[in-house]
DNA sequence: CACGCTAAGTTGACTTTGTCCACTATTGGG
DNA sequence: CCCAATAGTGGACAAAGTCAACTTAGCGTG
């Protein structure tokens, strides 16, 4: 086996994710945000109250993407903006109410939809896996140190 | 840690081979086959003659972007198609000479790409990585089997 | 053989994502 | 005050993904 394969199979197990969400989505994601706003709202929710320009680089999207999912969001009442009173520039992201209800269900969807694809493993053989996937992420250490460490 | 977390490594991973490929693109895709015909390529030298419809399942894509894909890489005489003298309805497809030659550039630069992005781990823990992933990969083994176990 | 059923591919129309670039508004430093 | 750099917005466009209708070919049954 080359370490090429591994994108093939990480590759796969996204689309499963993505697969599996969809579908589950008629049953969680009553807000119909769809993929793309989940993520959002996932990461909005771990580092908030969250500059827009840290939730682009911490999805690796351009920031342009993110004006458009976050008026798609809040829209929807889910987020909402402020500005940081300590730089005029930079926007604050919240969860509303509703927003955090929501990233809730999102998130349980996904933990099932994951323990599925992740069942041929032990509970050991999990852990394993994601420790090696955090080593590998080069964000991590940065989401954390922004985040709240709650939850 | 959480099991979602997960996702969100992976994400970024596949986010991060993507971004590694495109800063090299000038390099090596010297077809302009971008980042979606690539994947077809490699997908295709694994069957070899591969019908199109394992080739879609495979990547867990829809056949109607098959076709769409699989035209580009035969207008740029990467690929030939041929009916399965078996049944009329499969198609066949193969790789041509510069195909093959495309496909090994591709994976040369994959590979170090990928190489870059688990310089955190050890050789020991690359392999149990690439195993682990393999075995969460439910299509793992249907693809050796039709594999020809050659390269 | 004719029937209906299913599978493989193709095509069209459409939505969602992603990419690039130009532009505004701040900020911070000489 | 002027200048470079940063945060965010908006437009235009390219690439991917989704869905449904349709053609052609195998397959089984009466």
């Amino acid at each position: 086996m080359q370490e090429t394969d591994i994108a093939v199979h990480i590759d796969r197990f996204m689309r499963g994710i993505h697969g599996g969400l969809n579908a589950r989505a008629a049953d969680f994601d009553t807000e119909h945000v769809g993929p793309g706003g989940g993520k959002l709202l996932m990461t909005i929710a771990d580092i908030e109250p969250a500059p827009m320009q840290q939730v682009a680089r911490l999805m690796a999207r351009d920031k342009s993407q993110m004006t458009r999912a976050i008026k798609a969001l809040e829209n929807k009442g889910l987020v909402q903006r402020a500005s940081d009173p300590g730089d005029a520039r930079v926007t604050l992201l919240q969860l509303t109410r509703k927003g955090r209800r929501t990233v809730e269900r999102i998130q349980k969807a996904l933990g099932e939809v994951i323990g599925e694809l992740l069942s041929p493993l032990g509970a050991e053989e999990r852990r394993l896996l994601g420790t090696l996937m955090a080593r590998v992420d080069p964000l991590t250490a940065e989401a954390q140190r922004c985040g709240t460490g709650s939850a």
